[in-house]
DNA sequence: GCGCTTATCGCAC
DNA sequence: GTGCGATAAGCGC
Protein backbone atom coordinates (compact mmCIF):
# COMPACT_ATOMS: atom_id res chain seq x y z
CA UNK A 1 0.00 0.00 0.00
CA UNK A 2 1.24 3.53 -0.94
CA UNK A 3 1.38 6.42 1.28
CA UNK A 4 -1.22 8.28 -0.75
CA UNK A 5 -3.47 5.44 -0.69
CA UNK A 6 -3.71 5.35 3.20
CA UNK A 7 -4.47 8.99 3.12
CA UNK A 8 -7.27 8.29 0.76
CA UNK A 9 -8.85 4.95 2.74
CA UNK A 10 -8.36 7.26 6.19
CA UNK A 11 -10.24 10.65 4.73
CA UNK A 12 -13.19 8.04 3.09
CA UNK A 13 -13.52 6.59 6.69
CA UNK A 14 -14.32 9.70 7.99
CA UNK A 15 -17.77 9.66 6.09
CA UNK A 16 -20.40 8.22 7.83
CA UNK A 17 -22.99 5.75 7.01
CA UNK A 18 -25.86 7.24 4.93
CA UNK A 19 -22.97 9.88 3.72
CA UNK A 20 -21.16 10.28 0.54
CA UNK A 21 -18.40 12.44 -0.83
CA UNK A 22 -16.73 13.04 -4.29
CA UNK A 23 -13.23 12.45 -5.50
CA UNK A 24 -13.15 16.09 -5.74
CA UNK A 25 -13.58 16.44 -1.75
CA UNK A 26 -11.51 13.67 -1.22
CA UNK A 27 -8.78 14.65 -3.46
CA UNK A 28 -8.80 18.66 -1.27
CA UNK A 29 -9.48 17.11 1.81
CA UNK A 30 -6.30 14.97 1.52
CA UNK A 31 -4.18 18.23 0.78
CA UNK A 32 -3.72 17.08 -3.63
CA UNK A 33 -5.21 17.54 -6.73
CA UNK A 34 -5.01 14.18 -8.18
CA UNK A 35 -8.62 13.29 -8.65
CA UNK A 36 -8.28 10.27 -10.70
CA UNK A 37 -5.38 9.34 -8.64
CA UNK A 38 -7.73 8.79 -5.78
CA UNK A 39 -9.92 6.72 -8.18
CA UNK A 40 -7.19 4.56 -9.34
CA UNK A 41 -6.15 3.88 -5.04
CA UNK A 42 -9.83 3.55 -4.77
CA UNK A 43 -9.97 0.90 -7.56
CA UNK A 44 -7.20 -1.33 -5.74
CA UNK A 45 -8.72 -1.05 -2.46
CA UNK A 46 -7.33 -3.75 -0.44
CA UNK A 47 -9.94 -2.86 2.56
CA UNK A 48 -12.99 -3.16 0.76
CA UNK A 49 -15.92 -3.25 3.31
CA UNK A 50 -13.88 -1.27 5.57
CA UNK A 51 -13.70 1.63 3.00
CA UNK A 52 -16.40 2.50 1.61
CA UNK A 53 -15.52 3.03 -1.74
CA UNK A 54 -18.68 2.69 -3.10
CA UNK A 55 -19.40 6.15 -0.66
CA UNK A 56 -17.09 8.03 -3.48
CA UNK A 57 -18.95 9.77 -6.81
CA UNK A 58 -18.01 12.26 -9.19
CA UNK A 59 -18.39 15.78 -8.44
CA UNK A 60 -22.18 15.74 -10.60
CA UNK A 61 -23.43 13.00 -8.20
CA UNK A 62 -23.29 10.10 -10.41
CA UNK A 63 -21.56 6.76 -9.42
CA UNK A 64 -18.98 7.59 -11.75
CA UNK A 65 -17.41 3.91 -11.64
CA UNK A 66 -17.32 0.57 -8.96
CA UNK A 67 -14.21 -1.69 -8.84
CA UNK A 68 -13.49 -0.42 -12.61
CA UNK A 69 -16.75 -1.04 -13.77
CA UNK A 70 -19.20 1.65 -14.87
CA UNK A 71 -22.41 -1.23 -14.69
CA UNK A 72 -23.37 -4.26 -13.58
CA UNK A 73 -24.96 -6.20 -11.14
CA UNK A 74 -21.98 -5.22 -8.07
CA UNK A 75 -23.31 -1.78 -8.71
CA UNK A 76 -26.91 -2.31 -8.13
CA UNK A 77 -26.07 -4.48 -4.89
CA UNK A 78 -24.08 -1.50 -3.70
CA UNK A 79 -26.41 1.04 -4.46
CA UNK A 80 -29.31 -1.11 -3.09
CA UNK A 81 -26.76 -1.21 -0.06
CA UNK A 82 -26.38 2.58 0.13
CA UNK A 83 -30.24 3.14 -0.39
CA UNK A 84 -30.16 1.24 3.02
CA UNK A 85 -27.94 3.49 4.34
CA UNK A 86 -29.99 6.35 3.36
CA UNK A 87 -28.56 7.15 -0.15
CA UNK A 88 -30.67 6.90 -2.86
CA UNK A 89 -29.25 6.31 -6.46
CA UNK A 90 -31.53 6.62 -9.24
CA UNK A 91 -29.11 4.98 -12.63
CA UNK A 92 -26.03 5.59 -10.88
CA UNK A 93 -26.92 9.02 -9.77
CA UNK A 94 -27.02 10.36 -6.17
CA UNK A 95 -30.25 11.36 -4.91
CA UNK A 96 -30.64 14.42 -3.13
CA UNK A 97 -27.05 14.60 -3.38
CA UNK A 98 -26.67 18.23 -1.90
CA UNK A 99 -28.17 16.84 1.00
CA UNK A 100 -26.03 13.49 1.64
CA UNK A 101 -22.54 14.87 0.62
CA UNK A 102 -20.42 14.85 3.75
CA UNK A 103 -18.09 17.79 4.25
CA UNK A 104 -14.82 16.98 5.72
C1' DG B 1 -27.04 21.81 -23.34
C1' DC B 2 -23.62 18.46 -25.06
C1' DG B 3 -19.15 16.98 -26.44
C1' DC B 4 -14.22 17.51 -26.69
C1' DT B 5 -9.76 19.07 -24.87
C1' DT B 6 -6.54 20.44 -21.41
C1' DA B 7 -4.81 20.29 -16.62
C1' DT B 8 -2.88 17.55 -12.67
C1' DC B 9 -0.89 13.91 -9.40
C1' DG B 10 0.49 9.57 -8.03
C1' DC B 11 1.75 4.83 -9.48
C1' DA B 12 3.23 0.96 -12.42
C1' DC B 13 6.12 -0.58 -16.12
C1' DG C 1 11.31 8.53 -18.24
C1' DT C 2 6.68 7.66 -20.26
C1' DG C 3 1.93 6.40 -20.06
C1' DC C 4 -2.46 5.66 -17.74
C1' DG C 5 -6.47 6.35 -14.64
C1' DA C 6 -13.30 5.12 -10.80
C1' DT C 7 -11.78 12.98 -12.59
C1' DA C 8 -12.50 18.14 -12.99
C1' DA C 9 -13.18 22.34 -15.28
C1' DG C 10 -13.18 25.16 -19.31
C1' DC C 11 -14.17 26.20 -24.28
C1' DG C 12 -16.49 25.70 -28.60
C1' DC C 13 -20.45 24.55 -31.27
Amino acid sequence: MTPFQKLVYDKLKEVPRGRVTTYKALTEAIGSKAYRAVGNALKVNPMAPQVPCHRVVKANGSIGGFMGFKTGPAIDKKIKLLATEGVQVEKGIIQNFSSKLHQF
